[in-house]
DNA sequence: CTGAAAGCGCTAACAG
DNA sequence: CTGTTAGCGCTTTCAG
């Protein structure tokens, strides 16, 4: 019943003009010197019969919709879930709401997904992009609407990105297993070129180098299933035997890992060395708790929604362009080091 | 530049008028006998300059957004985490978009969110509702929108809704341990009046004094922050060293349980049987590993989907209100039994 | 079979 | 300081 009054209607009862209740409405009766006895009558009335302006009209008329894209790997992913439970909170401060989508890492999809947000006319994107997308964000951006990457970059998109350093984590890790002894270090990652995969990789890549050491490196689709990932971690660890540590580059690669792990019989860490990269419950509960790389969510959450809020406020070009890389912290724990 | 073209500009670049353009766009040229002349020309021209309606004037003048409100408890908790991603999907494939919140149990921030969907014109709910939002959503249904809660129901509120069958599944948790020889079993759970959490108890007090066995039963705020949630579960199982096995009525809780045994260097199942509600990696990977109670989770999903999408396509008043209850899987693992 | 035209509810330029 | 009015882009009734 309510849902029938417009502006109009208020107007009306009230014996104004439409564009005053719009203007008070939009916290604009100082600007446009309004009487405070007509903006208190006009915000009482409003109140009472809880009157709501129809966002549609709005949107449709301001082409703001107060709505941001988030796309992630995947939103039941531990990492991203919490990246998104905090961008969610955040952005809900500030009147937007979030629509998110689940890339599963697939561009076609992606791409999809990036056409429906379009005609949505959503007001900003928060993406962990796929490979190959980097001409439909280019086409978004000189549209004129803020696109912000987190998590990896895209090295043809110049636009604000938000990363953690993925290579002095890794050299870290690597680091840290070689000074606990460890010599047949391996690298179980994923098989894909996206970037944050890739600076971890060079991480491990180098510090080995650095000293000498051998290079074992198995990497995974990310379309298998879990079982053929279980099976395929196993049968690399079983090939090579010599291997003495593995630093996973990922939670979920890590989780399958320990699943083959047991399957073989292996004992962490006088059999094997683990790191990790990102943290979850698992692997601080895990025995022997498993080290690992974590991320620091909401930080990561606050840069990625105070950027972007910045950016949706000043309607100035702000044409810098930022690039935040954060620290993430090495939580050291029992499964890489034979002490 | 392509987005400024509107159904208008098609309409006379095509010299035809912009109501065939909209009649083929909906496809429902058939149906007002268009020829196909004019329809493959249109389609044609569409396709090639990448026309698409703008959603917001197509919605201002339906009320449809093709938009569905999904609440959670939390998107970051492994089991709504996946329900959402299966939901975001199957929505997705029938041309909806999902926008997210996490009421994080907060009756006041949920009805906010409730307003703010209302505003936004969602076409229909999918809801783990707190408690104290019956009105609300009572108001949503005689509205004419599709509400469907799930996970919990509100025991004054007819609407679809999809359960999973929390009395029983507890109650054969119970019977497992008691199977095992567990005598003084205690029940953690949430200091909370949601139907999924009274139930839960409801089967664990039940098959208790059907057993004729002593109850110990430890309440806890949902709103605690981790370490307090570790304590208390510390403090209880100090407090009551008789308990020999414990059934926990959430993943979480769990979690902090598991440290809290750990703190207390509780062996598991010797000293202490466990069973948990929900399942996740956790449970499968921990030593010893966690029997649990999983949900069917994918079809979970399914229903929820496939009963809303069933509503919102028959503007027929599907009259019928259905309440499926889904029997969740006990997974027996080593936590509770001694043998 | 196709076209003209009336809005959906709101904002904001332009007039007073 | 306030009111009139022209759209935003689309759907759909009603006439041809």
């Amino acid at each position: 019943m309510e849902k029938k009054i417009s502006i109009i209607e208020v107007a009306k009862r009230l014996d104004v003009s439409p564009t005053t209740v719009s203007f008070i409405l939009n916290g604009r009766s100082k600007e446009k010197r309004i009487s405070d006895e007509i903006r208190d009558k006009v915000l009482k009335f409003v109140e009472e019969i809880g009157y709501k302006p129809n966002s549609l009209a709005r949107s449709l008329r301001t082409g703001k919709t107060n709505t941001i894209a988030l796309m992630v790997e995947s939103i039941s992913d531990p990492f991203f879930g919490h990246i998104a439970r905090n961008i969610e909170e955040k952005a809900y401060k500030s009147g937007y709401k979030i629509l998110y989508s689940s890339t599963g890492n697939n561009t076609e999809k992606t791409k999809e997904f990036l056409k429906m947000y379009e005609e949505r006319h959503v007001d900003a994107y928060i993406i962990a992009a796929p490979e190959g997308i980097e001409g439909e964000l280019q086409a978004i951006i000189n549209s004129g609407k803020p696109v912000l990457l987190f998590d990896r970059y895209l090295k043809d998109l110049k636009t604000d990105t938000i990363l953690v350093d993925n290579y002095q984590s890794t050299a870290k890790a690597v680091e840290e297993l070689i000074q606990s002894g460890f010599k047949n270090i391996a690298f179980i990652t994923l098989d894909s070129l996206q970037s944050q995969m890739n600076d971890r990789l060079l991480g491990y890549e180098e510090t080995l180098k650095k000293h000498k050491l051998p290079q074992y490196l198995k990497e995974i689709s990310y379309d298998f299933p879990p079982e053929k990932v279980t099976a395929h971690i196993e049968a690399f660890l079983q090939r090579r035997g010599e291997i003495d540590a593995v630093v996973f580059a990922t939670n979920y690669l890590c989780v399958y890992g320990l699943k083959a792990i047991e399957k073989l019989g292996l004992i962490i860490p006088k059999d094997l060395g683990i790191v990790v990269f990102d943290d979850q419950d698992l692997f601080e509960l895990y025995k022997p708790q498993i080290t690992a790389i974590a991320q620091p969510i909401e930080e990561i959450a606050n840069q990625i929604i105070s950027l972007l809020l910045n950016k949706l406020n000043n309607p100035v070009k702000t044409k810098k362009i930022q690039t935040i890389v954060l620290n993430a912290e090495m939580i050291i724990r029992g499964s890489s080091s034979r002490a």
